[in-house]
Order: structure tokens, then C-alpha cells, then sequence
DNA sequence: AGGCTAATGACAGTCACTGACAATTGACAA
DNA sequence: TTGTCAATTGTCAGTGACTGTCATTAGCCT
């Protein structure tokens, strides 16, 4: 890798961390495209070059973290019935995830970035719809371990769609509360994971949630 | 209602009528405000006035089904289990959603918004976290049906996930097909709804989905 | 060293949106 | 009916995200 790409690396990733940084502080909304510019010491249109928007520095972190799970998924022995695959492959990816994470910026720093896109209307707008082509892929998985056809047999997206569901209302009551921890994220996925059962059978007032 | 309050009302119907009219024909992103401003010859900013951006044109008549949707759920006899009160209050209040809509639009007209919404990244973006505060809403009212405490107990909110997911798979099958009449759309979420039994019990490569 | 190409900066323009202020217009009482 | 008050609107100027263009700079390769 000669000189040339070398500065372009690094400019990206002094982009990439410089916009990070004021997002976690001063907040999304609240930060200008030349601030980042600025901060980093390149002029408003390099910035364009690197980025195709200022949305996708925010999300540049959280794209590596997509691609860990969907990898995971495919890697799970096709014998496992798919909700258990999903659960699975998320747990066990995010295992792996702090260092991967870790090499591009500090996972603390991600983990305040993460908050600001939660409640950053635009960037969770944007959060939501990558979500949903996640989804897709996923139920695309999911129906060829199962030997289905995606586009004829409802089942795959349903199943995806309830987990992408959960992952969902966890992700905002992590965000919500005051355990930043990537840990604590695990936890409470986990914990939701297994009240999908008791959620979908049975008569909730004669039976106890743990 | 006086002049005054009838003009207002007149300038702004005219102003969605023309927006809804442009996104359906040419599409959201080349319709810019001035030109629906231009349409209806008042200023950019009056425009800004009546609407608090291009986006919340696009939303009007889907904000008036939500309402419907929501109060149908309120509706339902609370002797009905979770999924089964929403299922009927989403297809319900369907029957009724034509009136309302035609009341502000033709509804020929909103089924093609609907569909350059599903097809435009900003606009689905906004649509999926608008559902997202929607489903939200809906956990709490089946909390309050069920007498739990939402954010004591996973269960609503995984069962409305699970809701929303099908519901909104069934959205963008509907407008990647070509069937765009509100019948087809009840009609293909019935279909889905009856597979989530099936989804979610027993083994997928045994069973044949209908 | 010198020519080639990629990266950058400077500049101008578009579009969504906002604040400020002046002009207009309906409402309502005298 | 008229005059006053308040609401509605238009105009203008400005910000911030982005894009196209073109000249300049800087690494690369012979």
C-alpha cells in the first residue's frame, strides 16, 4: 500500500472519527458537514468524496456490525430450526463484535454514537429502513436453508420479521436506559429472545413473565 | 366557518391535492415545493406555512388510516387474545378507510402515493419509524387490555412486533405487485396473518404452506 | 526530471427549510 | 360603512446538505 492510499485511509478514518466525536457531544443535528471538514482540515467537498452524506458516517460502524450477523447466520448448521439459528447467530456474533468494532474507533465511542442514531429522528429513520433490507436478506437465508421459495411461502419473512421485531424493541430499550455496555445489550437481547414463546402462546394473565 | 378558516382550508387541499398529484406522476424527489407552490400560485413559504416539510404532504392521508387503525384496536372486546384484536382491528377498519380517504383524495390517487413511498428511500424511511411510534402505542394499549405493565413485561411488544412485521411485508409485497387496489392489500395481509400460526409451530419441510 | 493521473480545493448552483419584516386581507365593533 | 386589529401572505435573506465543474496540487512511474 503506497503513500498515496495511505492518506487516503487516513483521511477517511479522521473523517470517520472526527464526525463520530461530535455527534456523541454536540449531537447529530447540531453538527455541520464543515465542522467535520474543518476538524479534520480538508475542505467541505473532500468530505463528499469519502461520504456519500453525512448519515453515512454515522452508519459506517454499525454496517460492519450487519455484516458479522449475516455471516453468522449463514454459518449456522442447517439443522437448527430458524428462529434458532437467528438467536444463535446475533449472540454469538456479538461476542466478536468489540473487536472489530475497536479497530476502526473506540467501542465507547460507538456506543454513544449508537444512543445519538436512537434518538436522532432522521438517523433513526434511516436505522429502521436499512433494517428492513436487512430483513429481507435475512428471510432470503433463512428460506434457502429451509429449501423454500422466499416469493411463495410466507413463513421465512414472518419468522424474520418477528425477529427483526425483537431485535428492535431491545435495541431502544437499551438505548433508553442507562447500561451502555455492549454487554448489557447482549443481555437484554437474550432475554427477550426467550419470552418469544411465552409471548406467543398460552393466556398472559394466568401466567407470570420472569 | 368563515371566509377566512374556508380559504385556509381551500389553499391547503389544494396544496396536498397538488403534491400527491405531482409524487404519483413524476415522482418525489423531482417534485420540488416550489413547484407544488407554483401549482397552486402561492409562495414557497406559505407552503411551509401549512405543512412542516415536503414529507408530511406525502403522510397526510396514511396519518388519517393510522388513527382508524388504533381506535379499531381500542374498539375490540378485551376478551379477544392479543394477536386475534389486532388482526380484526387491522382488516376491520380497513372496510372503512375508503370513505375517509376520499373524503381529502381520490383513493386511485393515494394507492400510487402509497406505492412512490414504498419506493422512495426517504420516504420509507420516514414511513418505518412512523411505524415504529405506532406499534409503540399499540404495546401499550394491549398492555393495559392484558393489565400488565409494558416496560415490567416483554410480552406486548414482542406480540406487536410481530404485528408490524407481517403487516409491513405485506406492504411492500403489495406495492412490488400489481395489484394496487385496497381489496388486494386486505386480502394478501388476511392471507399472511393466517401463516404466522404456521411460521411459528412446527416443522417448515414437513408441512406445505397453502 | 518530467509527464501522467488521481486527489484536492475553490466556486457556483440547487433544494429544503427558517426567520424577519412589510403588505394585504378578512373580522368585528363603533 | 368605516376604521382598527389581527391573521395571512409574500418577499428577502440566510443556513445547511449536497452536486457539478474546473483549475491546482501531489503522488506515481518511467
Amino acid at each position: 500500500m503506497n503513500l498515496r492510499e495511505r492518506k487516503k485511509r487516513r483521511t477517511r478514518d479522521a473523517l470517520l472519527r472526527a464526525a463520530l466525536e461530535l455527534f456523541a457531544t454536540r449531537g447529530y443535528e447540531e453538527t455541520t458537514v464543515d465542522d467535520i471538514a474543518a476538524a479534520v482540515d480538508v475542505s467541505q467537498r473532500t468530505f463528499f468524496r469519502y461520504f456519500a452524506g453525512k448519515e453515512e458516517t454515522a452508519f459506517y460502524v454499525p454496517r460492519l456490525a450487519e455484516t458479522q450477523v449475516v455471516e453468522a447466520v449463514r454459518a449456522r448448521p442447517p439443522g437448527e430450526a430458524p428462529l434458532e439459528a437467528l438467536r444463535r447467530a446475533v449472540l454469538e456474533s456479538w461476542d466478536r463484535i468489540n473487536e472489530t468494532i475497536e479497530e476502526i474507533v473506540p467501542v465507547e465511542l460507538h456506543m454513544r454514537v449508537y444512543r445519538v442514531i436512537e434518538s436522532t429522528p432522521a438517523l433513526l429513520a434511516a436505522h429502521l429502513r436499512r433494517a428492513a433490507e436487512l430483513e429481507e436478506e435475512l428471510a432470503r437465508i433463512i428460506a434457502e436453508r429451509e429449501g423454500l421459495d422466499v416469493d411463495a411461502d410466507p413463513r421465512p419473512r414472518i419468522v424474520v420479521a418477528l425477529f427483526g421485531g425483537v431485535i428492535r424493541v431491545t435495541e431502544r430499550l437499551w438505548s433508553a436506559g442507562d447500561d451502555l455496555t455492549l454487554e448489557g445489550m447482549r443481555q437484554l437481547t437474550a432475554t427477550y429472545l426467550d419470552q418469544v414463546g411465552p409471548a406467543l402462546a398460552g393466556n398472559w394473565r394466568t401466567e407470570q413473565s420472569p
